[in-house]
DNA sequence: TATTTGTATTTTGTATACAACATTTTTCCC
DNA sequence: GGGAAAAATGTTGTATACAAAATACAAATA
């Protein structure tokens, strides 16, 4: 008997049973709708019209508009009805601001906490996307980009840093996607991610957080007239 | 009718007519009720028997649930139910190593921004908390403690930065509520807060900055051993 | 006695129904 | 025609009802 659990262990390899309920895939893909922008910043969400399109009543609806409301993606006016919350400049700011000291520590504890495996698995994702940079191939970059600064935030075993990261990078991503991109932005960029990479490689943990809170410091210039 | 208009404000003082819902209400009930261990952590949250007290039905206790989730208050389980979020030693530490960084850059930003009158504020806050201690009045101390932390945060002026303070210290709000407390522990508490003052009345933010995070990091030895 | 299997009970998830509130349109009066 | 009051409409908030799980319990079998 406990043979033959340890043989179906091996096989099945225990898959965890994930359970999603209704109100967690509307609150994803309500998420998506706001980060594509195809709900408008601003704009009233329609209760009945969205409840119907996506085929589910409005208890499950509501209530994950209540988790995208603490996430700070949509506000809720009692009796008024919720909105797609529109991020002035200063809150942009605030946001980078913070971010910045977030990545700064994420940056200085994976150079400390990272196992060599998972500073090579950083540096490929740095060596793709300086390739994707190369072939001017934006949307991948940019995708890559978003998963660097995740990964970095990752092996840096915070479980706090993690979410917050996670949080305010995924309130950012509608604006960043958005935002102007000149060339010479690019290229500013990704020169701040070469030095990244050269942190990473001396294992040199301050240096990193250095360069990525200035990496996400002049991230605000590229994205500041776009506001 | 405009005169009129300016007599109303100067009287009533405009206030900002909060509209409460019950969801928001019992959101701040059960916020309460954790936090003061009514709901002891790793507890199942027992719906039926809660809607019943609080006398609401199962609709707004629901969503106030997914705003607690949200919040990292609870964890909802889904089909199991939902538990009191117990914390973990290594989150406990990833937190108070990520508000050391938010109030390192709190303090320093405070004392770029804040105006002369709340720099007093904070002073006077200060001077009452050094009051309490003497009296050893451990309650409105830790109140008071709270709210110096909080009005610090505030006056830094980055959105950002007061909403996740905000909740990382209401997460920790229990554990260093009920860690164990050695008069020593007390005392070097209250040290640190003197040199904040002396910061503070310099404007040197910077310095403000370190020994908040500073203050933080040994919150860590103080609250360990109660986990 | 221990384990399993089937059944009953409780609890959770979702849908619907109703009530309260806000908004818009219409009506009425000046 | 302009503006205020009132009715109608739509939207949001809350309660209840039903369906689908999960859990607890009991009987049956080895």
């Amino acid at each position: 008997m406990v043979q033959m659990d340890g043989m179906v262990d091996e096989i099945i390899s225990l898959a965890p049973i994930e359970k999603q309920t209704l109100h967690d895939q509307v609150a994803s893909q309500l998420r998506d709708l706001i980060i594509e922008g195809v709900l408008e910043p601003g704009s009233r969400i329609d209760e009945t019209a969205l409840v119907d399109r996506l085929g589910v009543s409005r208890t499950p609806f509501r209530e994950a508009l209540r988790t995208l409301a603490a996430e700070g993606l949509v506000m809720i006016r009692p009796s008024k009805g919720t909105v797609v919350r529109r991020l002035q400049r200063e809150e942009v700011y605030s946001m980078l601001e913070v971010l910045a000291e977030i990545e700064r520590l994420g940056g200085r504890l994976a150079c400390e906490r990272a196992k060599p495996a998972e500073i090579s698995e950083l540096l490929n994702i740095h060596d793709r996307m300086i390739a994707l940079y190369e072939a001017r191939d934006r949307l991948p970059y940019y995708k890559l980009n978003q998963l660097f600064h995740s990964r970095v935030a990752e092996v840096s075993r915070n479980a706090t840093l993690i979410e917050v990261q996670a949080n305010i990078q995924s309130r950012l991503k509608r604006i960043r996607f958005v935002g102007n991109h000149k060339p010479k932005d690019w290229a500013d960029a990704v020169a701040d991610h070469e030095e990244m990479a050269k942190a990473l490689r001396a294992g040199d943990g301050p240096r990193l957080g250095d360069v990525m809170a200035k990496h996400l410091m002049r991230t605000w210039d590229r994205v500041e007239d776009s506001l």
